[in-house]
DNA sequence: CGTTGTGAATGTATTCACAGCG
DNA sequence: CGCTGTGAATACATTCACAACG
């Protein structure tokens, strides 16, 4: 079942939040919840939160809250994330084995099959599992574990080249943490540490405080 | 000189960009570039850029385009990267170990000159230069070393103890790793693998393709 | 009551289109 | 000519405010 496409970006982000809030209801026990104390969580307003419950049709009740293990299953469903998203790390240098480690990617829909480096000496490694291989066996390594999302962590001069051939590859998407502007004709979702940092100290220097 | 705040967010996050390109293109020997080029680069429109430049007053030449040294300082001076950034590494664990090591860091006016974690068993070695200190010390580490910004890399259910604990001790923002809405009054930068994961899992399930 | 869902109003960001400059 | 800077137009996102509902 293909979501509803007709969802804003920001809507998507703050659903994504909504999500984590709702499973964390869910686990103490919580069965219903309101617009306003999910907002409350993140700072937004409650008529936000209702809007962006809104584009996935009817979910709540008036004068009772939302369900939360149904609304959580909702937003699943529009997310995408019920079912498995299998994904391949490229570049296992400090950052993309640190990844490979984040317990994250394992608890979720999100499972980590398959390792790639250029740098001969990081393959034939197992890291969390997963043998290191060469980038030359791309092709075969994404065919063979039915891989669908890259992640990208190779240094900045190497990441088209190496996006360039995750597509050819079968890729469908890309997470990227290289400081680089991909140019590839599937959905990128930049990572961008200095961008982020550089964000932070404008707003220090800005903000009234 | 306080940069002006009238900056709308997204100009910020694009002038981060333009930035990245501009230092790209001096390297290159150009002096010169126009709105055109810096759109193409990253698939934004020429008028896109040139609204966002307008931010910071007059730069460019009709028919010539922009110095890029001088545009390049003038970015800086309004994100305030004309000047040196202290950090402190919070959790050294996998992620924060890898950032400790991040080449970026060090190459820009970010500098990380201290680290800290609640786990003895990580405490007094020394990472990229770096001794990492036990969190009780905190406060004493972040006066004697004058950090300004906190990369906050520790597991999420400590994530708002450990960020009081931060502005306590008079950090100025935090840049946070950790899966979690933090309640503090300085400026926050969520960086939310999660969230990126499941933004890019349902572009890839709604985009044509 | 308290809470949802949503038209209408407001606010913000992007694009268009072109006058004006080198 | 090519390119900037910017008012005017458009598109998008958020907030307001309230009728409808359990």
């Amino acid at each position: 079942m293909p979501p509803p496409a007709g969802i804003p970006r920001p809507t998507v982000q703050r659903l994504s939040l909504y999500l984590r809030e709702l499973e964390s209801a869910q686990h103490d026990g919580r069965h219903t919840i309101s617009s306003s104390a999910i907002a409350r969580a993140f700072g937004f307003t409650d008529a936000q939160v209702r809007r962006d419950l809104g584009c996935l049709g009817q979910t709540g009740r008036p004068g009772v809250g939302y369900q939360t293990a149904f609304l959580a299953s909702r937003i699943r469903g529009a997310l995408s994330l019920d079912r498995t998203w299998n994904l391949a790390i490229v570049g296992t240098g400090k950052i993309g084995s640190a990844l490979m480690r984040y317990p994250r990617f394992a608890g979720g829909g999100f499972k980590v099959v398959a390792a790639f480096d250029a740098d001969p000496a990081l393959c034939g490694q197992t890291i969390a599992g997963v043998d290191v291989r060469p980038l030359s066996q791309l092709a075969e390594g994404v065919a063979e574990a039915n891989v669908q999302l890259a992640v990208l962590a190779v240094p900045a001069e190497f990441a088209q080249a190496v996006a360039d051939q995750l597509v050819a590859a079968g890729i469908q998407g890309i997470l990227n943490f290289a400081p680089a502007a991909l140019r590839v004709d599937v959905p990128v979702e930049p990572i961008d540490l200095s961008r982020a940092l550089e964000q932070l100290a404008f707003r220090v220097s800005s903000e009234p405080s």
